[in-house]
DNA sequence: CGTCTCCTTGATTGAAATCAACTTAGGTGG
DNA sequence: CCACCTAAGTTGATTTCAATCAAGGAGACG
């Protein structure tokens, strides 16, 4: 599992510092495997079962952690049960960042999962220490919040049309394959990701195959006919 | 207008680095005005009109600002003039800070207001070097992504009442006067940061008003008659 | 005093939520 | 291996909340 983190690329975490800030290095896939690298673990690889909670929001948050494979979701509770993901986690990202004491949301295993666990105590050590480490985690932090505003627009201004062809856009840039996604996730994680509810998304993946844009090989499988339409849906 | 920033506490920009990347200094009010302090102006303090854009989505983000005095909205559109303010800011906000190459949105003053810009350049620099400004201004990147998160919440999982109470409740906070609230926005950018029509917001408020949760003193000049009970609403 | 922008209010429509079957796919154990 | 069970997904009928369309009213400013 930890080999994964092998395969990437080692040369790109090289790159100048001020060169990251200001915005040559946009992160990309083949970088995200090395944002807490040089960092210790703070304990052997955790796997998750499908399901189960990797902490809850308001608990104290002292240690983040790393993607090493599956899916992650992070995500809010209100009182009466409805939910907001706010985001999904796959390999090379990290989650649990925090800015207060406690940990803002949940954490759940979409599927079964492998996390790295590091300690909070030692990326404030090492921030303060002025190393590629920080540039590389303030890096990850700004492009979080890019991602969360581009989530913003996309729950507050679109139709279902344009938040499902959003949704699949998003995960076609993260899957290997380009043609076919593989979605971990239920209807109701889709759902409660766009704002929208588990029939509303089903039926709107039944209208994008009528409408020829995409092909339901499986409920989880997805192939995409037609990219560059479903993009254009998607803004 | 940059007195402002000399009736700040100075005493808590002095806090351990460690400190505030464990989360014992949730960026405050009164802290605010220091994420900035120590580096050096980009150029004189600069005035916006109403309505005049300091940036548009997509240019070069060579600097990123501060406000002094007014409101700015930040904000993107959609290709149909469908508009998404991502957030409001006030005096002691940072904006403009990104990741990529180019400004992600657009930046328009919502009324007067004064800003002083920063090179960018210069942040990536003393970010390499190990200074306080960089555990600030990484805190308040931080912390913009939570409130990202929040307003996600917001916008994928409320009714009108409940964001129109949120929005409230988000300005009471940071308004000096915890019974009445001036708006400085218009209906129009109050919905399109909650997601909603101008109407339906200007409704929303009635019907607060109607069931005594608030009194519209002037259309922009809002008290609040129980603060409790909207604070509930938005939960 | 007229004009413009912002705000309010009313009538109607429409997109997605809700409620309700029904189907399919996986997993378990007889 | 098949029957059963359950969770996930699909599909249909109906309702509801907010959008849209439309008309007036209030304030600011020359």
């Amino acid at each position: 599992m930890s080999q994964l983190a092998l395969s990437v690329d080692e040369g790109r975490v090289a790159m100048q510092p001020a060169a990251m800030l200001s915005g040559w290095a946009r992160p990309k896939k083949e970088i995200k495997l090395n944002w807490a690298s040089g960092l210790q673990a703070a304990g052997p690889v955790r796997c998750f079962r499908e399901g189960r909670e990797i902490y809850g929001a308001g608990t104290q948050a002292e240690v983040f952690f790393q993607v090493v494979s599956g899916v992650i979701r992070t995500c809010k509770f209100l009182n009466d049960g409805r939910r907001q993901i706010s985001s999904f986690h796959v390999a090379g990202d990290l989650f649990g960042i925090e800015v207060g004491v406690h940990y803002s949301l949940s954490a759940e295993a979409v599927c079964e999962c492998a996390v790295i666990p590091y300690r909070r105590r030692e990326l404030a050590a090492r921030v303060a220490h002025n190393d590629i480490l920080s540039i590389q985690v303030f890096t990850y932090a700004l492009w979080s919040m890019t991602r969360a505003q581009e989530h913003s627009l996309l729950l507050g201004r679109r139709s279902a049309v344009e938040k499902v062809a959003g949704f699949l856009i998003e995960w076609v840039e993260c899957s290997p394959n380009s043609r076919v996604i593989s979605l971990e996730m239920t209807r109701q994680d889709i759902g409660d990701y766009l704002g929208l509810t588990l029939e509303t998304v089903s039926r709107t993946l039944g209208h994008l195959e009528r409408v020829c844009l995409i092909e339901l090989l499986t409920a989880r499988e997805i192939r995409i006919k037609d990219a560059a339409a479903l993009r254009s849906l998607s803004l």
